[in-house]
DNA sequence: ATGGGCACCTGGCTGC
DNA sequence: TGCAGCCAGGTGCCCA
């Protein structure tokens, strides 16, 4: 996409997690997308005069075709591209988003307070410490908390702390510097892990390509409640944390 | 400031 | 075969 320009924004569905501004084709066309880059799970499209944001949520997937295409259900806009290519937005729970930024896109209210990306020296141990300290909030969900860290989302979560040993329920203020230490190495290589083996695909979720992602076989604990824990054969556990499933080994982790 | 719960939405699966 | 109920990869917002 990058040097291409827009010819036009097709908006079928703008009932996304946030309405979609109707004046946003007005807005983009005829403008040249300068870089194509990613803040935590946001996607960002630098374009003249601003910058597109968008989020896939939970079921949102893009790709890039024919705009002859035969539409799909949900599939909610079209970016025409110059080049004759579209990249289309398919989302059937409508979680994404597709947002527009006329500053610094750093500086918009839904990435301004965004924690640091995890693969990066700004997460450290030193850093996890200062903000758990005297946070009563279960670890798993302050994980979580994209104010904290970026990019764990509930399957990195449940399968991180497996890998450190941490109890999920475990008040983050209370979980030990050198756990937190664990803890940040072991967020670094599971998001890597499941990177190299393309993802995590649990029911549907496939690539730019098609292809999915391979890193489900490799779980440790995550969908694996009642089945033998990997490392001592204890019953994998599940509870729910803040509606959303955990799940962890009560011997492994403390 | 913090923590907990709800909201947004559709589709797929299970069990009766 | 139909249908109710439950669950799902995310995360912002409101209230106590």
């Amino acid at each position: 996409m990058r040097g291409r320009q827009v010819a036009a924004l097709l908006l079928r569905e703008p009932r996304l997690r946030w309405r979609v501004d109707p004046r946003l084709p007005a807005t983009i066309a005829g403008q040249r997308v300068r870089d194509v880059r990613r803040r935590a799970k946001y996607l960002i499209i630098d374009l003249d005069a601003g910058s597109l944001i968008l989020h896939l949520g939970m079921s949102g997937s893009l790709r890039m075709l024919d705009p002859a295409t035969p539409l799909e259900p949900h599939d909610h806009y079209d970016l025409l591209l110059e080049s004759g290519r579209c990249l289309r937005f398919n989302d059937p729970r409508r979680f994404g988003s597709l947002l527009w930024s006329a500053g610094d896109p750093a500086d918009h209210p839904l990435l301004a307070a965004l924690g640091p990306e995890p693969l990066t020296s700004a997460f450290n141990a030193d850093y996890l410490a200062r903000r758990a300290r005297g946070r009563r909030v279960a670890i798993k969900q302050f994980l979580m908390d994209q104010r904290v860290v970026v990019g764990v989302g509930n399957i990195y979560a449940s399968e991180a702390l497996y890998r450190a040993g941490v109890h999920p329920r475990r008040a983050a203020g209370r979980v030990s510097g050198a756990r937190l230490a664990a803890l940040v190495e072991a967020i670094r290589a599971v998001l890597g892990d499941a990177i190299r083996a393309g993802g995590t695909t649990l029911r549907d979720y496939v690539d730019a390509d098609g292809t999915p992602g391979y890193f489900r076989q490799r779980l440790y604990v995550y969908e694996r409640a009642g089945r033998p824990c990997r490392r001592c054969r204890t019953p994998v556990r599940h509870v729910v944390q803040g509606q959303r499933s955990t799940y962890y080994c009560p011997r492994c982790q403390r």
